[in-house]
DNA sequence: CATGAATGAGCCTTCATTCAT
DNA sequence: GATGAATGAAGGCTCATTCAT
């Protein structure tokens, strides 16, 4: 696993119990990431968990009540991470940088969710894998996006039909189209075809040119 | 369950021993789909699949000798039928009929891949959640992927490229962005979010439109 | 399996239900006896058993109650035939024909067995191993012997001690060493080593030859 | 169960992994072996030995991975002991012994045997019951009787022979009756009829002299 | 704090036996 | 009489969790 694996998980670690962190919770989590992500939460064992991490069956039991509990662990500040900080860090200055094209604006996203994806990958595959069967996890996810991101998302969009670079159609299905077009070039560039070769610039460009054309006003119809 | 589900499960069980079905085995189906897309196969245990088709424990075996085997009569014919229906029954007229536009393609196989997933919204969920710890499954995936879909379809993104209504860039970026922008629009609209309200007619008209201007060669730069 | 086998079996059913024998009957207990020599009878499995036969698994409790009668239904006979037969029929002769040699008894008596054990290796396998657990067999072995064999063979013992053939040591005693000798011969010949290569007349001949001079009276102890 | 039999599975354990043995190891080890003896491998329970151990069924497989890993704790050792032993040990003394006569080794040696059967018993049932069904097994004991142990035994009756208390016939012969005599004794003395009275010194005694008169050399025949 | 032995519920699977056809 | 689908009890084994050391 990555150095930058690491740093986030000790950050997590230091969110949910603000302490010290032991390198034994470390090599926890790492170990739990990467049994949860290679056979799935349920067909995990804890015992496996405890084996790769290096320390005894009931160590894991001592910092995690429960094995859902050590799931929710690593789960739950990804999704806090993933949808929020590309708002809060990098698209406020997006959005006050009021000469931004849109075209500009998708780059960025697209690139910091590229960077966040790959940095990522194995959580969110795991995330991707519980979601269903985790309805806290689900409503958590819910809540965050409708509460935090589509109204931010709805006044980019709006912000950009203003200035006649989107077509006038229902924001929440620009939001839709778009989100669609970033989220599956991340998944398929990271979570299924990581392994490939690719061309990152090229495809980024024309990710960003399908979209930017795809929601232009029509000359005919929407402009003038 | 719907009732084209069962008559569904009804030819799968065909297909898999030609012999007639019994009710027992299309209720022993049908509580498997429930319960794997419910609590995903791991978590699925064969005794509640048992109780909800009201037959004993045994009799699972009887007529599939593992678990496991329950899982793959479901899944393995529906990779099957999810990418090759539309393209050697729907698609094979659409190529032929010289005249049709990009857009009624488009329009077309969305139209008919939401049908599709209308239909086996279930085992879809099932198929996606399982393909990660399955190999084989993933392997017949790759391999019916590779072998029937992907030629075919780069022919059909030339063809229209060759008309000049797609630009000319590689085919399978085209693949790439319009296969996303359809298996999202199919996913949010039949797995993720079937419970919302959906004006179809609309979304689809406009998620077709964001596809063929996306597709649309440049006036200034691919044209001329 | 051999001719004589199945000539064995059709008695054997002709004894149990003094019916008509079907073929079916036949297949079953010969599977039966197979099926049970290889895999001990707690591990063998009627369904096996019904597959070898050819036969549907319900066939076989139309005419065994159950497994355990199946089983019965093999080694009870056999019981009374390993021990008794050559008592009542060859042994009768012997015994009139008072001026047999100790020794040209035992030969009879050793080539009778092996010919037995011969016929019937397998189901007396299958008797040796299932005679621990079921008390029923053990009792029934148990009171053949001391009924009809043990009274018998002491008389022919202390025949031959009044001849002067055999020590004057206990009939029990020369009993407990002549039945070792002779069985484990038989043991080892059709049982344990019926693939060795066996040069059998001279392997006879050693062994009546041991029993014999082993039993001998001590010409200084005990003649005079 | 003898204190004996404890202190042999004590050993058992240690000579497996050589750590203290826990009370609940052999309680395990005491009640597999019970059962076993009682009921033959395949119909012995795991449910039932834990109970008589008063454990738990899952600590069982704490100990021993599966149910036949531990009946391979069990009877694995004794095949070493069983032929061993009584070779290594006792043997070299009695051969070093010149001045033996092969009465006196006779003697050692079914002595030695009925201690170690007496010993045993339970677990030379499991040995003898197991043996046909489980083929490692077999081919375990037959490697340490064909490496260890027939060669040195014909070495001993040769040496016997040229003394002249031998018949010259062949080595294996004479094996075979003189190990079938004692084994006979052996079993019926502690397994078989372990309940019955013996007159113990007198058999041993009868036993002795019948292998030795059954072997002598034929005043006629094989001297002068 | 960490350990790992112990637990016991629960899992998948087998199998002897029954019974409607 | 024969069939074989159905049964459900029981089996071996796994695993999350607890707790004495």
């Amino acid at each position: 696993m990555s150095e930058r694996m690491d740093q986030w998980l000790t950050e997590l670690v230091r969110l949910n119990e603000d302490d010290r962190v032991t390198d034994r919770q470390l090599n926890i989590l790492r170990a739990a990431v990467e049994v949860f992500a290679e056979k799935g939460f349920a067909a995990a064992s804890t015992s496996e968990i405890a084996q790769r991490a290096g320390v005894a069956e009931g160590t894991i039991f001592r910092h995690y009540k429960t094995k859902k509990d050590l799931l929710l662990s690593i789960t739950v500040p990804v999704i806090d991470e993933f949808v929020g900080p590309f708002l809060l860090r990098d698209l406020e200055t997006i959005l006050t940088a009021q000469h931004e094209r849109f075209e500009d604006f998708l780059r960025a996203v697209l690139f910091n969710r590229l960077q966040f994806a790959k940095k990522y990958a194995q959580v969110l595959r795991i995330l991707a894998q519980e979601i269903p069967f985790h309805p806290e996890l689900k409503a958590q996810l819910k809540q965050y996006v409708t509460e935090n991101v589509l109204k931010r998302l709805v006044g980019i969009i709006e912000h950009f039909q203003e200035k006649g670079e989107i077509a006038r159609i229902p924001a929440r299905t620009v939001i839709r189209l778009t989100v669609s077009v970033i989220l599956s070039h991340v998944v398929l560039r990271h979570i299924l075809f990581h392994d490939a070769p690719w061309r990152d610039d090229e495809e980024i460009e024309m990710t960003v040119r399908f979209i930017v054309q795809g929601l232009r006003p029509d000359a005919s119809r929407d402009q003038k």
